[in-house]
RNA sequence: GCGGGUGUGGCGGAAUGGUAGACGCCGGGGACUUAAAAUCCCCUGAUCCUUGAUCGUGUGGGUUCGAGUCCCACCGCCCGCACCA
C-alpha cells in the first residue's frame, strides 16, 4: 500500500467526476426508501463564494451524505437567489447588464461549489432571475390575488429628493441618500401588499408545532407577530369629535396625562390644514428614513394641537399632541400616554413638562414613590386609580375593559404588531408584477396565457430610478379587459417572494406550472433547513406564510415548509490594521505574516495591530478566499475545519493555524488508512468497544448537527487506533474510520476506500452498524467529595448499590483525611457518579 | 430604543444540577535527521508553604449537600427591527 501523501489536487477532481458519472446524488422520486430533504438557504450570486457559504453548505452536505448512508433517499438541491440590488449597482458602476453580471456570477460560484465536493443534485438547479422561475411566481401571485390575499394601499418609502428615487433602508446612511447625500424624506406611494395579517393567528399557532426549531427563533417570531390583548376606546374631544385610541395597558388609564396621535393621523392632517405650525411640524416628522430603529431612537418630538381630550373616568382635560413616535400602522394611530409606565411617554413628558403620575407600584405602601429617572413597565399593584386601587395589573385590565364595554364606550380588542407584507419594489432587477393599469378598467391582472411578463433586456442604468418606468416601449400594453391602451405595472416583487417558494420548485420543475403537487407532497416538508440567524424572522416568516397561503387555496397540502431548522454562526477573522494620519488602514490576511505574538506586513516587514475577531467583510479586509484555501489544502481539510472546534450555531474564527492542523489530520488519517490489512487476525475487545461507542456517538452528534463533537470523537478514535496493536480489530476500526469521515471528508474517504479494496463508492456505502451490547461500560469512575469538593476518585462496578458506594467512600484514605474526625451529618450518593460526605 | 442571543485556560471549545477545562490549536521539552521539512513521545488554568492544598466558568447577590448549568440585578459583545440578502 502506498506511503505517499494524500494529494487533494488530483484526488478531489477525480472523485467529483466519479460521483457525477455515477449520478450519485440525483434524487429519485420513485425510490421506496424513506425520503430526506436537506436544504441550505440558497445564495445570492454576488460573484464569489465566501467562507460563510462554505460553512453553511458543508454542514448541510455532511447531513445529506450521512442520511444517504443511513438508507434515505436524499434531496439536496442548490439554486440561486438571483434577483436583487447588487446586480443593479454593478450595472450602474460598471455598465454591465444585471442579467449578464448575475449569470456570470452563477457560473463562477457553481464552479467553486463543485470544487468543494458537495453532494448536490445539480439536475434541479434553478435561478430566480430566469423567466422559467419567475413566470411561475407571477402565476402564484395571481392565484393569491384571486383568493383575495393581494391588496394595494399607500405606504411610506424612503425618498431621495435629489436623485428622485426610492431608496432601500440600506441605502439610507445617517438619514441621507447614499449617492446624493441629500436628507431623505418619507413619501407615500400606492403599493402592492400580501395579506400576511390574515394568517397572523395561524402563523403564531403554527410555531407550536415546530418543536425542533430553535426556541430563540420561535420566540423572535412570536414577538414579531406580537399578539396583544388590549382596549380600544374613544376620547371625547373639545372640538366635538371622538378620538379612538388603542392601549395594551388599560390598567394604567388613571395615569394618562396626555393623548398623542401619529403625524399622518387624519386629525393631525385636519389640524395642519388650518395651522401652518402644525403643518411644518408634520413635515419635520417626515424627515429621515422609514425604519423603526430610527423612529425609536429619534428624539421624541411633539406638537400641542390645543385640542383637549376628556378622560373617560375622571373627566380631566388631557392635551392632544401630534407626536413623532406614534405609528399610524399600529392600533388606531392614537394613544393614551401614560408616562409613568411607558418609557417613550416618559421621555416625552419630561421634554414637554407633563405630569407623570404613578398608578402601578410594588405595593400599596409605595403609592407615592418617585420614579428613578425612567418609566416602570413591570407588574405590581394598581394605586392612585379610584376603583382600581389594590388590584393586580391583570385584574385591573379586565375591570377597565368590562366597565368601558358596559358603558358602550370601548371594546376589548386583539391587536397584532405584524403588518401586511409590502412586496412592491420600484426597481428593475426583480419579478415584474403581472398587472396592467387601464384608465377605464382599473388594475387588471395579466391573463395566464400571457405569462411570463418578461423583463426587457434593453434598459438604461445611467439615470437613477426604475428603468422599467422610463423604458420607451415595454410598459405600453393593451388592456386585457377592454383592449384599449394601458400601461404595465412597473413595480417588481420583493426578492423575499422569490425565496418564499423555491423549496417547492426543487421538488419538481414542470414547465407548465410552478410545481407538481404530488411531488411536493412526496418531498416536503424540508427535514432540515440550515441558514444564518439573520433570517430568523423575515425570510422564515414569509416562507411559512407563502406555504400556508398556497395550502389555503388548495395548491398544496403541506402547511409548514421546514420541519426542522438550524441557524449557523458566522465565520470571523481577526483584523490587521495601522493608523495612518487618523485613518485606519486595513490589511488582508494574505498580506500579513503572522507570528505567535505579533503580525507583520509582508511588504515592509513592519508591525501591524492585531484587531478584534469580527465577521468577515470587505471593508475590514479580513476575508479569506475559499478558492485559495482549497487550492492549498484541498476540499477535505477546508470542510473539516468548517466542522471542527466551534459549535455550529456559534461564530467560527478562521485561522491559518487551524487549517494547518486540519491539513495535518488529513495526512495523519491517510497514513492510518494505509495500515489497513484485511488479512490479519487477533482480537482487541477494548478497541472494538471503543469503535462501536464512537460510531454511536458520531451518529448521534451528526443527527444533532453537533459536528464539533463528532469531530472530537473521531480524533479520539484515531488516537486509540494508532496506539492499538495490529490485528483484525484494528483493521476493522480503520475501515470504520473511513466510513465515519466519509460525510465530512468525502474525497479522502473515497481514496482510502478504494485503496482498502472495498466495493463501490464510500458515498453510497452503508453507515456502520452498532452493537448496542458493546456500548455498556462495566466499570465507572466515582467522584468522592467532602462538602462538594473533590478529594479522590475510585473505580467501582457499574450499578453498584448506594450502600456499597458509601462504604467504599468512607473507607477511602484521602476522604477520611479530609473529614478528619468531623461529625458525618449526611452522605449523598449518586449511583455511578459520586459520593458526597456532608461533615 | 425595542426584540432575541452570547460570555469557560494564551486561543476555539467540552461538561443530563454531580470529577470544570474532553478534543483541537498555540507554546515548551525531547526523539528521529548531516540538516531541514514531515513525523512521533512528554508537558502545558493560576497561585502557594508543591507527597498536597487554595483559587478559578463576564460582574455582584441568591437557592442547593453540590452551580459553568437554576433564580435576581448589572456589564460587554453579536443578530434582527419590515426596501440588504
Amino acid at each position: 500500500m502506498t506511503t505517499e501523501r494524500f494529494d487533494p489536487a488530483s484526488a478531489d477532481m477525480r472523485w467529483q467526476a466519479a460521483w457525477d458519472a455515477a449520478g450519485a446524488f440525483v434524487a429519485d422520486s420513485n425510490s421506496a426508501k424513506p425520503k430526506s430533504f436537506v436544504l441550505e438557504m440558497f445564495p445570492y450570486p454576488s460573484g464569489r463564494i465566501h467562507i460563510g457559504h462554505v460553512r453553511n453548505y458543508t454542514m448541510g452536505d455532511v447531513l445529506a451524505r450521512y442520511k444517504r448512508m443511513t438508507g434515505h433517499e436524499v434531496l439536496h438541491p442548490m439554486g440561486w437567489d438571483a434577483f436583487g440590488m447588487p446586480a443593479e449597482n454593478a450595472a450602474m458602476e460598471k455598465g454591465v447588464h444585471p442579467g449578464g453580471w448575475t449569470r456570470d456570477n452563477i457560473e463562477a460560484m457553481k464552479k467553486q461549489l463543485k470544487r468543494l465536493g458537495f453532494a448536490l443534485d445539480w439536475s434541479r438547479e434553478l435561478a430566480t432571475c430566469e423567466p422559467e422561475y419567475y413566470g411561475h411566481e407571477q402565476a402564484l401571485f395571481l392565484a393569491l390575488y384571486e383568493a383575495g390575499l393581494v391588496t394595494r394601499k399607500e405606504s411610506e418609502v424612503n425618498w431621495d429628493p435629489v436623485d428622485m428615487t426610492v431608496l432601500a433602508n440600506e441605502q439610507v446612511i445617517d438619514g441621507r441618500g447614499w449617492r446624493s447625500g441629500a436628507p431623505v424624506e418619507r413619501r407615500k406611494l400606492a403599493q402592492w401588499f400580501l395579506k400576511i395579517t390574515d394568517f397572523a393567528d395561524e402563523l403564531l399557532e403554527g410555531l407550536g408545532t415546530l418543536d425542533t426549531w430553535p426556541d430563540k427563533v420561535r420566540l423572535m417570531q412570536e414577538n414579531w407577530i406580537g399578539k396583544s390583548q388590549g382596549l380600544e376606546f374613544s376620547f371625547d374631544l373639545s372640538n366635538g369629535e371622538r378620538l379612538p385610541v388603542y392601549t395594551t395597558r388599560p390598567d394604567t388609564i388613571f395615569g394618562a396625562s396626555f393623548v398623542a396621535i401619529a403625524p399622518d393621523h387624519p386629525l393631525a392632517q385636519s389640524v395642519a390644514a388650518q395651522n401652518c405650525d402644525a403643518a411644518s411640524f408634520i413635515a419635520l416628522c417626515k424627515r429621515g428614513g422609514t425604519t423603526t430603529a430610527e423612529m425609536d431612537t429619534a428624539e421624541k418630538l411633539g406638537f400641542d394641537t390645543g385640542i383637549g381630550a376628556r378622560h373617560p373616568f375622571t373627566g380631566a382635560h388631557l392635551p392632544v399632541f401630534i407626536a413623532n413616535f406614534v405609528l399610524m400602522d399600529y392600533g388606531t394611530g392614537a394613544i393614551m400616554a401614560v408616562p409613568g409606565h411607558d418609557q417613550r411617554d416618559f421621555e416625552f413628558a419630561i421634554k414637554y413638562g407633563l405630569a407623570i403620575p404613578r398608578v402601578v407600584a410594588a405595593s400599596a405602601a409605595e403609592a407615592d414613590k418617585p420614579f428613578a429617572g425612567e418609566a416602570e413597565s413591570g407588574d405590581g399593584v394598581v394605586v392612585n386609580s379610584d376603583f382600581l386601587d389594590g388590584m393586580a395589573v391583570e385584574d385591573a385590565k379586565r375591570e377597565v375593559i368590562s366597565r368601558l364595554e358596559a358603558e358602550g364606550r370601548g371594546t376589548g380588542k386583539t391587536v397584532w404588531r405584524l403588518r401586511d407584507w409590502g412586496v412592491s419594489r420600484q426597481r428593475y432587477w426583480g419579478t415584474p408584477i403581472p398587472f396592467i393599469h387601464c384608465d377605464g378598467c382599473g388594475m387588471v391582472p395579466v391573463p395566464r396565457d400571457q405569462l411570463p411578463v418578461v423583463l426587457p433586456e434593453d434598459v438604461d442604468f445611467q439615470t437613477p430610478g426604475n428603468p422599467l418606468d422610463r423604458h420607451p416601449t415595454w410598459k405600453h400594453a393593451s388592456c386585457p379587459s377592454c383592449g384599449g391602451g394601458a400601461v404595465r405595472e412597473t413595480d417588481t416583487l420583493d426578492t423575499f417572494v422569490d425565496s418564499s417558494w423555491y423549496f417547492l420548485r426543487f421538488a419538481s420543475q414542470p414547465a407548465d406550472r410552478p410545481f407538481d403537487p404530488a411531488e411536493v407532497a412526496k418531498w416536503l416538508p424540508v427535514e432540515q433547513y440550515i441558514g444564518g440567524i439573520e433570517h430568523a424572522i423575515l425570510h422564515l416568516l414569509y416562507a411559512r406564510f407563502w406555504t400556508r397561503a398556497l395550502a389555503r387555496i388548495g395548491m398544496i397540502e403541506v402547511k409548514e415548509p421546514f420541519a426542522s431548522l438550524f441557524t449557523q454562526g458566522m465565520v470571523t477573522h481577526e483584523t490587521y490594521s495601522r493608523e495612518d494620519g487618523g485613518r485606519t488602514v486595513y490589511y488582508a490576511p494574505d498580506e500579513i505574516s503572522r507570528e505567535a505574538e505579533r503580525a507583520l506586513l509582508t511588504a515592509d516587514g513592519g508591525a501591524v495591530e492585531i484587531g478584534r475577531v469580527v465577521k468577515m467583510s470587505k471593508s475590514k479586509k479580513n476575508t479569506v478566499d475559499p478558492d485559495t484555501i482549497v487550492a492549498r489544502y484541498g476540499a477535505d481539510a477546508v470542510r473539516w475545519f468548517m466542522l471542527s472546534d466551534s459549535p455550529p450555531e456559534r461564530d467560527l474564527p478562521w485561522s491559518e493555524a487551524g487549517i494547518e492542523g486540519c491539513w495535518r489530520f488529513v495526512q495523519r488519517l491517510w497514513r492510518l488508512f494505509g495500515q489497513y490489512d484485511a488479512g490479519t487476525t487477533g482480537e482487541d475487545q477494548a478497541l472494538t468497544r471503543r469503535r462501536h461507542r464512537t460510531v454511536a456517538a458520531v451518529a448521534q452528534d451528526v443527527e444533532a448537527l453537533a459536528f464539533n463533537k463528532a469531530v472530537a470523537r473521531i480524533y479520539e478514535l484515531t488516537s486509540a487506533v494508532e496506539k492499538a496493536a495490529p490485528g483484525a480489530a484494528r483493521s476493522e476500526a480503520i475501515r470504520t474510520l473511513a466510513l465515519l469521515v466519509a460525510p465530512m471528508m468525502p474525497h479522502l474517504a473515497e481514496e482510502a476506500w478504494k485503496a482498502m479494496g472495498q466495493e463501490g463508492l464510500v458515498s453510497q456505502a452503508a453507515w456502520p452498524a452498532v452493537d448496542t451490547a458493546l456500548l455498556v461500560e462495566d466499570e465507572v469512575t466515582i467522584a468522592l467529595q467532602h462538602m462538594g469538593k473533590l478529594r479522590d476518585t475510585i473505580t467501582a462496578p457499574k450499578g453498584a448499590s448506594k450502600d456499597d458506594l458509601e462504604a467504599l467512600a468512607l473507607a477511602n484514605e484521602k476522604l477520611q483525611r479530609s473529614i478528619a474526625g468531623a461529625q458525618v451529618k449526611k452522605v449523598i450518593v449518586v449511583p455511578d457518579r459520586l459520593v458526597n460526605v456532608v461533615a
